[in-house]
DNA sequence: CAGGATCCTGGATGATACTG
DNA sequence: CAGTATCATCCAGGATCCTG
């Protein structure tokens, strides 16, 4: 991480062009990764395979709520991008197991900055949305 | 705690309950930030004012695409999450300023984090999704 | 066990028109 | 200028059933 702060990363300090047009915003490297880790469960996911790795249906009973449809979703997306791995063991049952990629390791760093900031401000951004 | 563990942060590491309830999950900060930043303006709107004050119809010519529908509620969201001032100048016709609060501008510097991962990343992650 | 295939719904977003 | 109000749309996500 950066020790003397530029506040704003490069990326984001970098002049925007105006108007935003809708090609840079989809090219913004920083939206396109919240799109992809910005749904409902890929965060979740990604910090539990951070622990240690999973079977599928040891995912699927640890995380209550979730459906099969939206874990296998998530689950491909996430291979897809790069940051998880997905093993088959070609036993009988057929086993899988998931865990993350050196990729997937290495956001997990970046995140705990965001997570220390959500933790330390809490309090303050708890307020319910209207 | 089962281990040592350098870059997962405190929240991320803390043992999570298995299953993991739904309102565990509601509560992670971390997810709740994501809830509230995670969607399509929010993190736009932050990096642009974190640049520099803009009143309404500037946003709205300068972002292509949004709405004056969704730039309202997303500024008066981010109002409400402490992120954004929003000042009225009683002239006329009216004026209104928008800037962010000291605690959206801290928000900017755990963002510069993730930001550098996604730019370092992004030819990795750049694929785009079926 | 680890999914795939379908159907369906709510909420997020856009379009448009109007106003203090 | 800075919004509000209303209607329309689209898709993430859930529920359910099926299978190699």
């Amino acid at each position: 991480m950066s020790g003397t702060n530029t506040h704003v990363p490069a990326v984001l300090a970098h002049e925007l062009p105006n108007p935003v047009p809708r090609d840079e915003l989809a090219a913004c490297p920083v939206n396109d990764l919240f799109r992809r880790i910005g749904d409902k469960w890929s965060m979740l996911l990604v910090i539990m395979l951070g622990k240690r790795r999973y079977r599928y249906n040891e995912l699927h009973r640890s995380i209550e709520g979730i459906s099969q449809r939206m874990l296998t979703r998530t689950l491909r997306d996430l291979e897809n991008d790069g940051l998880v791995r997905r093993e088959v063991f070609p036993t009988v049952p057929p086993s899988v197991e998931y865990s993350l990629t050196p990729l997937g390791e290495s956001l997990l760093e970046p995140l705990s900055a965001l997570a220390e900031w959500a933790v330390r401000n809490s309090p303050v951004t708890a307020a319910p949305r209207p």
